[in-house]
DNA sequence: ACAAAAGTGTTATTCCTACACCCATGC
DNA sequence: GCATGGGTGTAGGAATAACACTTTTGT
């Protein structure tokens, strides 16, 4: 990929704008999370998960030293959605994007200084991959906490919450835990991945019973191996819809039977 | 307002998109709905009522004759909500739109021809206002009952059906209705409301019970008069909160009490 | 034996639909 | 008296939370 590990190289939104239009501009902006353990010292690999998102440092003012989300100017010749796959491939070498949704538009006057760009933000979610090594990236780009989220550039917080709030709706009437789940997974690492996402407990009792009933889990056949002090190894999953669908009807107004 | 009854006299996209530029611009377009009588010389007044949406007659090409959403391009000190809300007053003469909200943005390249506009999606509500008469439209412009649309202009039916989808999937769990309804009604009257919106019969107790319970509901003391045929006079309620809100959790995986 | 997980069972709760029913109030 | 609507009651169903318990299958 291009410029990957030039980070003072990166088109920004404000090399594009240029004063003399009578509109705005347009970029994109994709707020992209996974589920992974905590990278403080002290924590074990299956201890408690937290829900990431990807930022990148930025190098140059304004906002310099910020974090930001990836993302950038829309080009003449594509469409927003396919714009945020381009930029999240080339820019933090992101390719396996599981899910993409838009959010909503940013587009205060002043949201960028000195330049007039309205922003459509976006949801990405990336699975665990707990076989494979992390995929790499760039010198300036890192996972962070949702819950401990460095100083953001711009407004850039605000649609990391719009898309943080958007994910926990859409986890209980959706499939789309799919889109943060490894290819296959125990039940009690799939209750991990909900506990962070949703940030509180989710009984795996429950959680199987729901998904089950709802046509969403297909057993692999396979089990992962028990730990050192023995017991039942676990029995591994894979989501039997691996594209995003509704699941579950809203319960008021019905229609009628 | 300016150029109301001059049809022919109407910014466009078109008038402010110039070929020489490197992304593209931006415009709003809005699916305004309100809940009416359908026109229909047969239909009586408390008869069964319909979703209709606000669109325009192009007068030029291209898609001359096809009819459109209000809204166009976004002004440079402005976002995009208050450029929908001005346009809305400047175009179509409806200041009293008592919702509005972002669905999505359109930006396939080809969507609009001989230019690159990228549009930000939005549904509106318009309430019911029974006592006075409805507001002058332009000669160009009218409402139409959703289900039965004319030839609309580009992606405007997309764009009509995706905010019905998200005012749909609303009105079961927030208290939207609110935007729809006039200031004081029946229950009989907000069942039909109720009704149109959804496409199915609504229970009048039910959605009395419903709408009970959540603390949407307050008596205004007053009653509406009893038809020819004699009656009991209908209680007149009124919305308690007349600010958008979520009034139901949704009912999987919520937290722990 | 022991540990860990799978899977089932059970109870209580909540909220919904559908519909019966009685009461209130005006013609 | 009669029509219309308000409001309550109730039965049934669907889905969930919380948690106990049995079974399975490894070390």
């Amino acid at each position: 990929v291009a410029g990957l590990d030039t980070p003072g190289f990166r088109p920004t939104i404000e090399n594009v704008a240029d004063g003399n239009r009578s509109g705005p501009v347009v970029e994109v902006l994709a707020a992209v999370f996974t589920v992974r353990p905590l990278d403080t010292p002290g924590a074990a690999a299956d201890g408690p998960a937290a829900l990431h998102v990807l930022l990148w440092q930025r190098a140059q003012a304004p906002d310099a030293g910020r974090w930001a989300l990836p993302g950038g100017p829309v080009l003449a010749d594509e469409d927003v959605d396919s714009s945020t796959r381009r930029q999240l491939a080339e820019k933090v070498d992101l390719t396996r994007v599981a899910h993409l949704e838009q959010t909503g538009v940013f587009s205060a006057p002043d949201r960028v200084p000195h330049a007039r760009v309205v922003a459509s933000g976006f949801l990405g979610l990336v699975p665990q991959d707990p076989g494979r090594p992390a995929p790499r990236l760039p010198a300036d780009t890192a996972w962070h906490p949702v819950d401990h989220l460095p100083a953001t550039a711009f407004d850039h917080g605000g649609i990391v919450e719009q898309a943080r709030q958007r994910l926990r709706g859409k986890l209980s009437y959706t499939n789309i835990g799919f889109a943060l789940a490894p290819a296959a997974f125990t039940m009690a690492e799939l209750s991990r991945i909900y506990t962070a996402t949703l940030g509180h407990e989710v009984d795996v009792t429950n959680l199987y019973r729901i998904l089950h009933r709802r046509g969403m889990l297909t057993p692999t056949g396979r089990t992962a191996p028990p730990g050192p002090s023995g017991g039942r190894p676990a029995a591994l999953y894979r989501f039997a819809v691996q594209r995003y669908r509704v699941t579950d009807p809203f319960a008021a107004f019905r229609p009628p039977s």
